[in-house]
DNA sequence: CCATACGTTCCAAAAAATGGAATTTCGTGC
DNA sequence: GCACGAAATTCCATTTTTTGGAACGTATGG
C-alpha cells in the first residue's frame, strides 16, 4: 500500500511519516536525504513541526524528534470510533478464508471509491490503494451500486456517465447495461468478468442499511482475482460467505 | 505545554485533531462549529486529507472518518516516539524484579497491539515482537481496555468481535465475557488464565490518562509467565509492583 | 411543492511556500 | 587559538497555494 505524496497544505506531514518510520530522532541532513527535498524546504518544515509542538529539539540540539502533541493525537486516534478498525477485520478473514484479496467500497455520486482494501499473500498482486476511483459501469461494485439506487437516479446517470470501455468486454451501451442491472438485483450479486481490466474478475455482494424505511445499498464487498487463478465460476462459490461478510460490514455501521 | 494553532501548512492537521478528539465520524458542518473556520476552507482540508488518504468517507457520503493512514502513523507514532527509552527502562526495571517478560500494549480498535517488550533471562521464551495483534477476548490486556472503555462501545464490540477460541479456556461467549470484565472493574488488574495460549499465564494492569474530565485507559501493562514457573496466584503477588510501573508509564504519556 | 439546511464550486485578492545562493554556526584537527 | 569542512540557517524574488464571501446544487422534511 504505497502512500500517494502528500499535497494541500500538508507537505510538512511527510517529515513525521519520516521520523515516524525511523524510528529514532534524526538531523536535518539525514531528513533531506531520505525525503528527496531541499534543504531550506525540509528546514522550514521542522521548525513549523516545531513550532506547533508536534516535533521538537533531540537534546543534543541537532536532531529532532516526535513530541508530545503528536503522541496526544496517536493516542487519540488509536481510542476513537472502532469501526474501521472492526471492518478492516471482517475483511482481513474473508482474505484468508478466501485467499484473494477483497476491498470494501462506497459510491461518491459518479464513481467506486475504496473505503480499504486487503491483499492476499500471493506474489502477483493487483496494486489498488484505499481512495482511488474506478469507473461505475466496468466494476463489479459499481453495476451493484447502480443496481440498488433509486430509479429515477439510476435512469439519469446511466445517461449521463461516460460508459468508456476499458477492455473488450466493457459493457459500454445503456441498453445492455441496463439489462445487466435487472439481472444484479435478481441475483442478488454482481460480477465483473474482465470488464475494467483483462485478466481481472471480481464478484461483489451489496451491504445495505434498513435506516429509514428504506433499504439502501451504501457500501459494497468484493473479491478480486486474477483470472488465471479463480475464474468467475470459482469465484462465485464463495457469495454466500461474501454476504456473511457483508452483513457483518452492514453492522458495523449501526450506532455510528 | 498548550498546543498553538496550526500554522506553516498544517492547518488542515486541525481537522484531524478535532476528528479524533470528537472519536466519531463528522460532518463538514459539525467541523466547521467546531473549527470556527469558514465552510469552504474546512471543505477544501477535508478533501486535501481524504486524498492523501489520512480521512475518508463514512458510506453515507456525508461525514468523515479517521482511515487506514492515520491509524497507520499514529501507529509508528508510538512505537518510534522518543518516551519510549524511558517506558523500555520502566519495563526493564520491573523484568529485573520480577523475573518474567513484561510487555505495554496498546488497543487498535479489535485488536491488542505489541508497543514494546522486554524478555526475562530465561531459555524459555515466548517470542512477540512489538507491533505483533493479538484478539482483545483472549489476553489479559485486551480484556482491560474492552473493561475501561465507555460502555457504549462496549456493548458494541461485544456483539462485534468474533469470539474466537484459542485454547479450552478462551471466553468464547458475550455473557462470559462481560462478567469477566465486571470482574475485572471491580478489581482493577486482570489475568490471562491460558485463555490465549496454552501454558501461558498473564496478570494486566491498566495505564491511565486522565485528559479532559475523563479517564481513559490507553495502555496496558503486563507480566507473562509459562504456568509451570509461575501461576496466577504466583504472579497476582506482583500486581501491586505492577500498578506503580503502570503509573510510571502513565507519567511517561504527559507532557514532555 | 416549497422551505431550509447542507454541501460544493468559483475566483480574485492575499498569503505562503519554494529553493538557489549566501551566510552563520558548530565540531574537529592541528 | 585558528583554520577548515560540514552542517544548519537565513535571505528573498518568484511561483504557487490558500483563503473565504458569494453563488450555486442537492438532499431532506414538512
Amino acid at each position: 500500500m504505497t502512500d500517494r505524496d502528500l499535497t494541500g497544505g500538508l507537505k510538512p506531514l511527510g517529515v513525521l511519516e519520516a521520523l515516524a518510520a525511523m524510528q529514532q530522532p534524526a538531523t536535518l541532513a539525514q531528513l533531506v536525504t531520505y525525503l528527496s527535498v531541499p534543504k531550506p524546504t525540509v528546514h522550514r518544515w521542522l521548525k513549523a513541526l516545531e513550532s506547533v509542538g508536534l516535533l521538537s529539539r533531540h537534546p543534543d540540539g541537532r536532531r529532532y524528534e516526535i513530541a508530545a502533541r503528536a503522541t496526544q493525537l496517536a493516542i487519540a486516534i488509536l481510542l476513537g470510533e472502532p469501526g474501521r478498525a472492526l471492518r478492516r477485520n471482517i475483511l482481513r478473514r474473508l482474505v484468508d478464508e478466501v485467499g484473494e484479496a477483497c476491498n470494501l467500497t462506497i459510491f461518491d455520486g459518479t464513481d467506486v471509491t475504496y473505503l480499504d482494501r486487503v491483499e492476499a499473500n500471493w506474489p502477483l498482486r493487483i496494486s489498488f490503494q484505499p481512495g482511488s476511483h474506478v469507473p461505475a459501469h466496468s466494476s463489479a461494485c459499481g453495476k451493484l451500486f447502480l443496481a440498488y439506487m433509486p430509479p429515477s437516479r439510476r435512469d439519469r446517470l446511466l445517461h449521463q456517465l461516460p460508459l468508456t470501455r476499458c477492455t473488450e468486454n466493457t459493457l459500454t451501451n445503456v441498453g445492455a447495461l441496463a439489462k445487466e442491472l435487472q439481472n444484479i438485483r435478481r441475483l442478488g450479486y454482481s460480477t465483473d468478468r474482465e470488464e475494467y481490466l483483462d485478466g481481472l474478475v471480481c464478484v461483489a455482494a451489496p451491504v445495505f442499511t434498513t435506516t429509514q424505511r428504506r433499504r439502501n445499498c451504501i457500501a459494497a464487498l468484493a473479491i478480486q482475482a486474477p483470472v488465471t487463478r479463480n475464474d468467475i465460476d470459482a469465484l462465485t462459490k464463495f457469495i454466500p460467505r461474501l454476504q456473511k461478510a457483508a452483513g457483518e460490514i452492514a453492522a458495523s455501521f449501526e450506532g455510528s
